[in-house]
RNA sequence: GGAGGGGUACCAAAGCGGUCAAAUGGGGCGGGCUGUAAACCCGUUGACUUCGGUCUUCGAAGGUUCGAAUCCUUCCCCCUCCA
């Protein structure tokens, strides 16, 4: 089996392959190049795409030339794979400014020096936006038959649980579809890959470019990733797990990597980090947690380099382990006219997520604590000496967020 | 076009004139146990509060009533069945 196909599998990453032999062969005979498509409906791309992006890193990796698709168009419409309803319909510049914003990411993952295995970026919208309808459904549309729509999960399901499903949403395979064709004709990409969910608009693809170009293309899944708890990943207590450090920071995407269940940390390891699958098997005998600080380091290296990655691992010893007085916390200056408030309006200045009366409750609960002593009056001023003497109080909300406050 | 059913908090789902800031479950948060895991247990889950209360919520707007998520009117949206 080709290098590529048999790591991809190793992996973990395999799911279903329109012709896996044929496939195996081409990547053998030359470069390819392969595409995938991602969601441009939110500001940053999330974990959820993460198994996504190393399937391209991977194919980087082995010589062929990623191809990243940033829904422009299809985004204008929502795929309804796997959506229990009609998603809501962006502006133009929201989805502009989310395509480059994502972008961002695969530049920091994709990053090569070698200029033929660059990605290359493409935005679906510059050739749905010109497609006219009447030439579009007697050239493509005669290849598709309702019949066999009907038949494909995405519909079906919609159908059967009785939602509604629009026109417009019924159309997005077909336009996925011509994706690939189009992408098979101007950059010469004959490799789709996908969630497994995309399945049935990849192989939706695959025939149109063979009906209309007569070209052999293929397609690759990906499994749904879930938890070992069951739950699809990506999203935490706190939301999606953003790869964005401005709108999650690398503290915090270590820690989602350190508080991995411990059956899936040899999983995670494999899938989501760089270290070969050989060190990846010597390694299983070792402490579970040590497994966990290291997947963490991997994963947060990769996205936001080695410093961000160390500092988080020290941070986090700093936090859990030495119950230290908290000098490496994240820092939070505030003005001596707020710090000689009472606690509430301190915590409420530095999150201002909490309300005041989840603070009161938090209290109540004997989750606050300033330099490790609880708090249980509502009404605790910080005595200044308090800062004086070392310069800076350290605030705990929980066992988890703790603050190095300054003034 | 005709006949019904429905829109309740983050989600699901009860309530159907006062005792409803609204049962229950999930999720979240906090605490306990522990390994920053899992499982489990407990508490909590609209906002503000001088802890006495105050204010805002049950699709939207009006109305009846001492009092409405609950009754009436109009409007908007969803679903089912028939044509």
């Amino acid at each position: 089996m080709n290098n590529f196909l048999k790591e991809f599998k190793d992996r973990g990453y395999f799911y279903q392959c329109t012709d896996e032999n044929q496939l195996s062969n081409l990547l053998t005979e030359k470069s390819t190049n392969a595409y995938i498509g991602f969601d441009s409906t939110a500001p940053s791309l999330h974990v959820g795409s993460l198994l996504q992006i190393m399937c391209l890193r991977l194919l980087q990796k082995h010589g062929h030339r990623p191809i990243v698709l940033l829904g422009g168009g299809t985004t204008r419409i929502g795929d309804p794979s796997g959506k229990e309803e009609t998603r809501k319909i962006l502006s133009e510049k929201q989805i502009e400014s989310n395509i480059n914003n994502i972008k961002k990411i695969f530049k920091i993952f994709l990053k090569t020096t070698n200029s033929n295995l660059k990605p290359i970026f493409v935005n679906n919208y510059k050739w749905l936006s010109k497609l006219n309808y009447i030439n579009f459904l007697r050239n493509i549309g005669k290849h598709f038959t309702i019949n066999k729509m009907l038949t494909f999960d995405s519909v079906k399901l919609r159908l059967e649980r009785e939602q509604s499903l629009s026109y417009m949403e019924f159309n997005y395979m077909i336009l996925q579809a011509y994706d690939f064709y189009q992408l098979n004709k101007s950059n010469n990409c004959s490799l789709q890959i996908g969630g497994s969910d995309q399945w049935g608009n990849i192989v939706n693809g695959v025939e149109l470019i063979k009906r209309e170009s007569n070209n052999k293309a293929f397609g690759l899944t990906t499994p749904l990733i879930t938890l070992a708890s069951g739950v699809k990943m990506g999203k935490t207590e706190k939301g999606a797990v953003w790869l964005d450090k401005n709108m999650l920071t690398p503290y915090d995407y270590w820690q989602f990597w350190r508080n991995t269940d411990d059956r899936d940390v040899i999983k995670f390891l494999k899938m989501f980090t760089d270290l070969s699958l050989n060190e990846i098997d010597n390694l299983k005998d070792r402490d579970i947690n040590e497994l966990k600080i290291l997947l963490a380091n991997n994963t947060t290296e990769m996205l936001h380099g080695k410093k961000e990655a160390e500092k988080s691992e020290d941070l986090a010893r700093n936090t859990f382990k030495e119950n230290s007085t908290g000098e490496n916390l994240p820092g939070i200056k505030l003005d001596d006219e707020i710090l000689s408030k009472n606690i509430i309006e301190i915590i409420s200045f530095v999150n201002k997520d909490i309300s005041k009366s989840e603070i009161r409750r938090l209290i109540k609960s004997k989750a606050i604590k300033v330099d490790n002593e609880n708090i249980k009056d509502e009404k605790y001023v910080i005595n200044p000496t308090l800062l004086s003497d070392k310069g800076f109080i350290k605030l705990s909300i929980g066992k988890k967020k703790h603050f190095k406050i300054t003034n």
